[in-house]
Parts: C-alpha cells; sequence; structure tokens
DNA sequence: GGGTGTCTCAAACGTATGTTTCAAACAGAC
DNA sequence: GTCTGTTTGAAACATACGTTTGAGACACCC
C-alpha cells in the first residue's frame, strides 16, 4: 500500500461524518472504525482533530478555488471591458462547483453541507483557516457581486449577499435536503445541478429585488 | 426567592450560551456557572441537558405560536374568503416574531439564532422535540404559502421554500451576523427589525421569479 | 542481512463531560 | 418547635473524549 492510503481512508470518512453529524459531534473513534483505521492514526497524519477538519476542507477547497479562479478569468475576458452581470457571476460560481471533479456522486452534496457548517458552527479555528487559505477567490467573488449590483448600497449589498450566501449553504446543508437528493425521495428530480439550476433565479431576483421599504405596520406599532 | 428564580437563571443563561456557541459546545458546568447556580440544579429541575434544551425552546415558542396563530387569524379574516398575499404571510410571520414581548434587547437576535441552530445542528432530539410540538402552525404557513403561490410547481414551490427557510436561519443563525447586530459594527442600523425589513423584500422576490430555466452553458457541458 | 525511517497497533493518559448521590439547608403547616 | 416536602450543595460517578506512548511490523537502501 505504498505510502499509505490510510490518509485517504481517513479523509473519505471523515468527510461523510462531518457532513452527517458536525464536527463537534463525530469522534475520531468514529472516524477511525469507519475508516478501518488505527485511532493514532489520525494524530500521526494530521496532528490533531483541528488539523484534520482543515485537511478535509482542502482537499476539495484547493481544487475549487483554482478552477474558479479560471472560470472568473474566462468571464472578464468574455466581457472584455464592462463588468460580468449577476447572472453571469453567479452562473460562473455554480458551474465552477458543480463540475468539479468527485469523489463519488454525492461529492458536491456533501461538501456544500460541510460549507454550510463551517459558516454556522462557531469553530474559531475553521473560520480562521478558510479565511487565510482562501480569501483571495472569495474577494474576488465579492467584488464581481458588487459591479453587477451598482444600484444597491453597501448596505443592501452586504445583507443580501448574506441572505444569498444563505440560502445556498443552508439549502445544500439541510440534512433533509441531502438525505432527499440522497435516496431520491421526492421523485422528480434532485441532482445538484437541479437544485443549482433553481436556486440561481431566485438568489438572482432576491438581489435584484426592488428597493428595502419599510415595514408596513411595523411603523405605528408598539416596538417593545 | 419563593420557588425557585433557578429555574430562569438557567434558563437566561442556557439560552444566551447556546445561542453564542451552540448546544454541543456549552456544557452544564458554563451554563451553571454563568447562572450561579450548582451544577446538580440542570438535572434537578429539568431531568437532562436536552430536556433543557427543549424548556430554553418552549419558553419562547409556545407563546410565539399562540401570537402567530392569532396573526393568521387576523389576515385571513381581513382577506375574507381569498387567501392572503405572499407579502402580507411573510409580514404577518415578521411582525410575529419581531413585537413577541421579550425578556431583554436583543431577545430576537438570541432566539433566531437558536432557530438557525436548530435546524443546522443535526440534534436528532431537538428536531423532534419541534415537530412534535409546533407542526400546526409550521402546517398553516405552509398552507398559506401554497395558496399565495398558485402559479408555483410543487417541485419549485418546495424548493423555494428552502431557499427562504435557509437565507432567514442562515442570516439568523451566522454568529458574525449575530456580534454585527449585538455590536453595532457596521454603523448605520442593524436591529433584528431592519434585517427583516432587507429579508422580506428579498424573499418575496425570490420567490416569485420567473419560472425556472436550463442552466445556459451547462446542457452542453460535460456533466462528470 | 543489518540498519533506518515510516507506519500501525493496543494500551494507557489526562481531562471534560452528563449524571447521581446523599447530607445539609430551607420553607411552610400543624 | 417539630415535622415534611422541596431545594441546594459539594463530591463523586461512570463514560467519552483527544492525545500520547512505546513496542512491533514493514519496506527500502547500502
Amino acid at each position: 500500500m505504498a505510502q499509505s492510503d490510510t490518509v485517504d481512508r481517513i479523509l473519505d470518512a471523515a468527510e461523510e461524518l462531518f457532513a452527517d453529524r458536525g464536527f463537534s459531534e463525530t469522534s475520531l473513534r468514529m472516524i477511525t472504525s469507519k475508516a478501518k483505521v488505527n485511532l493514532a492514526a489520525v494524530n500521526y497524519h494530521f496532528g490533531s482533530k483541528n488539523a484534520l477538519i482543515h485537511a478535509v476542507f482542502a482537499r476539495f477547497l484547493t481544487p475549487f478555488s483554482a478552477t474558479l479562479e479560471n472560470a472568473f478569468n474566462d468571464l472578464e475576458e468574455r466581457c472584455d471591458g464592462h463588468p460580468p452581470t449577476l447572472n453571469q457571476t453567479l452562473w460562473a460560481l455554480t458551474e465552477s462547483a458543480v463540475r468539479m471533479p468527485q469523489r463519488n456522486e454525492n461529492g458536491i452534496s456533501i461538501f456544500m453541507r460541510l460549507l454550510g457548517l463551517a459558516y454556522t458552527q462557531s469553530q474559531g479555528h475553521l473560520r480562521k483557516f478558510l479565511e487565510q487559505e482562501y480569501s483571495q477567490p472569495f474577494s474576488r467573488f465579492m467584488r464581481l457581486l458588487k459591479e453587477a449590483t451598482p444600484q444597491l448600497s453597501a448596505v443592501d449589498r452586504y445583507w443580501r449577499i448574506q441572505f444569498m450566501l444563505g440560502a445556498t449553504a443552508f439549502t445544500m446543508s439541510s440534512s433533509d435536503a441531502l438525505r432527499d437528493i440522497l435516496q431520491n425521495k421526492l421523485g422528480v428530480e434532485t441532482t445538484v445541478q437541479e437544485i443549482a439550476a433553481r436556486l440561481v433565479p431566485f438568489l438572482a431576483a432576491g438581489m435584484q429585488a426592488q428597493d428595502t421599504v419599510l415595514m408596513p405596520s411595523l411603523s405605528e406599532a408598539p416596538v417593545a
């Protein structure tokens, strides 16, 4: 077995278990027994549980951020001069995610769920790791969003980006939806591609909604 | 101290700590020491940590679901006959949440964050508890959504509701956003009311977006 | 074939967790 | 005041966790 497929077995098992149950709720003993590997192997190969979490993310994110850079390059070149539209930007991101080579048929949904958890579970170390390692493609995406929605105020744009992230990460990370996808419970169509095809128009419409209005009746209501 | 403000002190501390750090990451010892209460008090008054979690939710959700029922009653009465619009339905929900009497000035944001966590952290027992206890107002909200968007296919509607839930729960559960709200980092305006005022138009626009389209270029792309 | 570095394994370590125990303190009723 | 049921307190319990250890297995190079 050459120099150790132990590492990959651990990463595979960890990825799946983390996506299923979250980080704190997944113990090293679960991971190593699912991976059919000795408990000490994790600390030997990765150093710590936190470092294992980082490795799980890096294995997907590093090639993904390269793919994404290329997609953005292509897009900006095609547009030569004027900034890409919101739809173009969102599609560039979506296609990059969807077309990534995957280890198995559920690769994306698992990873989307992990990304959602990363944002949601307040694991400080993970946050820090992701910000350090992948700030570049993230900032670039933000810049494209900004140029594609010049009509929005900075505050509006900030919150609407939060909403987009939320709809995306949450949908992909909802264990119910994940289970539906995996088991095809919904019947008709449940590939990640098709969810994305529904999500992008939703996001674009929300992002370009008419200006924020005051709450209709709350103005004259007791605000506690 | 009559028959025990210990219970309330525990609930207050638990609510805040859970919102800050999640459920698994918050130990009973953190809670009891923040509440200045003996460790055994939790198990004495609530029975178990899980039961404490349920109690934290019930303290807010029970009055809230009553308020919500009233809001829906008012709304349907006002509309007498034809179904309420999407905007009316969303505002009814939002106002009910925002106008709930609160224990302190951050009551809503804390509780929104808890709701997000409930959806996101796969705590089976919590899911089961919430479904059992509060299925009625939830189903009613779903029915109203359905009647307000008759133009959508069932599948489209299903996914768009997922997206709405996602944008909402995720935004409310993002610890960064919460911190922004609490510390007013963004400057201008960051109350939950104002976030809601930005969120509802986003959701309504997304919900009513033009029909889902195929991915522009993925059709001729290798789908891996 | 002896030596070297890499990897695996079973066992143990220290610590933190949720929960339990049981005696002491307290309240209100008689 | 004494009794009774309820609530607190300090300590211990059993268990699970992440991590470390040290001996053994294995492959490779000289």
